[in-house]
DNA sequence: TAATTTTTTAATAAAATGTTAACTAATTGT
DNA sequence: ACAATTAGTTAACATTTTATTAAAAAATTA
């Protein structure tokens, strides 16, 4: 069974955290309650949630500050952070995105949205947590210190050229074709065919061309 | 002639929805438009898209509930799905990809990218349909790896070669025509018939001729 | 801002793939 | 058996695709 995630619930209004946690609660979470910025950033050392909603307007201390707080601490900077707003306040929707927070939902809130809003927002973290360290024979490729370890000794690849290799990586043996790589490594950005063969060209000087090998026609794959 | 797809554009601002208009009309596309939520449910039946551009934040009901109550029909659960968000991309993976999002742009537009990133997605389900490995006898073929088995040496075929022989495979015992085979394989460009039989030769040449059958006057068969 | 690194592009070379033509072999119908 | 038709073979050549540079552009860092 998947372990039911934590939620800390901060807002200064007692009928919408009943409301809220009523209806998580349904849902199998563990919800722990806090009625502004203050009681929330204690609590949050003892109940270490997953995921913490948010209400931007509160006196004192509003959702933003709470949620930058938040962000400085070492231990909290990946929580999960999601804000309630009134459907008026796009301002502080924008300046709530830039506060670190992952989603936001506007009230009057909908059961049905939130419940759905809150396991997608949980299910993205645990998808996230694949980005975990591959292990591909004498290659070694961990994202989340962007290392890439040959043979044991450490290799330095550019962003690109990491972000690509990794790409392979995540299924060996898949071919990529060039515009599965494209839509993945350059997001926002139209870049020219040669481009992805130049970064293929730089990553195969550094560990060799063994491994990365060319289907003409098609696209680049991983093999062991 | 390929036909054009058809594109719902949804976004509450007329500006916006007129420069995307503008930009897809000009590759060809078929374009309508919907400037609400509640506006695009009603005009999906009609309409029959291909793809659905979705702006994220729209008054009243938001780009992510939309595309949850698109999802929820039966007749719309495969429709394409992209969509268009302001933030950054944490945002939109969170948010959009559990909702059922295909793809994602984020704001500002640029015109270039959008139709690449377009014309992507709409190839991408084109080509979606044949997949998955097929194992008949010792022959073993895996389009996702364009990989070739033949008891159990891997051997290499060009991506014409690889195309036919997967394509005689994904029905073993029909006998392809000349211009089935054609249509298939060639999908804009005109071929003698001999070109077929090199391609044939090619790949007896790699697995033998007990497999693949000439069935003169009309086509070629995969037999097992 | 300057220096450095990274990323992209452009030009060209190299390699692989695909097509054709000319010829040969096999098959079919009469 | 003998045309007529269809397929197979081969090698030349055309085309497409990728590799390799170097240099420009963009981004990052000092």
């Amino acid at each position: 069974m998947i372990e039911k995630s934590k939620i800390l619930l901060v807002d200064d209004e007692e009928d919408i955290l009943e409301f809220l946690s009523y209806n998580l609660k349904k849902e199998g979470f563990g919800i722990v309650t806090a009625n502004n910025g203050i009681s929330a950033l204690k609590k949050l050392e003892k109940s270490k949630p997953d995921l913490i909603i948010l209400d931007v307007m509160m006196p004192e201390m509003d959702g933003i500050e709470v949620c930058e707080k938040i962000r400085e601490q070492d231990n909290f900077d990946d929580v999960l952070i999601l804000f309630l707003t009134a459907r008026s306040e796009e301002y502080s929707e924008l300046a709530g995105f830039s506060a670190g927070a992952d989603d936001y939902i506007t009230k009057p809130i909908k059961p049905k949205l939130l419940v759905s809003r809150v396991n997608a927002i949980l299910k993205r973290k645990r998808k996230k947590k694949n980005d975990g360290p591959i292990e591909i024979g004498d290659i070694h490729i961990n994202k989340s210190n962007h290392k890439l370890l040959y043979s044991g000794k450490e290799i330095y690849l550019a962003r690109k050229e990491f972000n690509l290799l990794y790409n392979l990586m995540t299924v060996p043996g898949k071919v990529f074709t060039r515009e599965e790589i494209i839509s993945t490594i350059w997001k926002d950005a139209v870049v020219g065919d040669r481009t992805i063969d130049v970064h293929i060209r730089k990553i195969r000087e550094k560990i060799g061309s063994q491994h990365i090998k060319t289907i003409k026609g098609i696209g680049y794959k991983f093999d062991i």
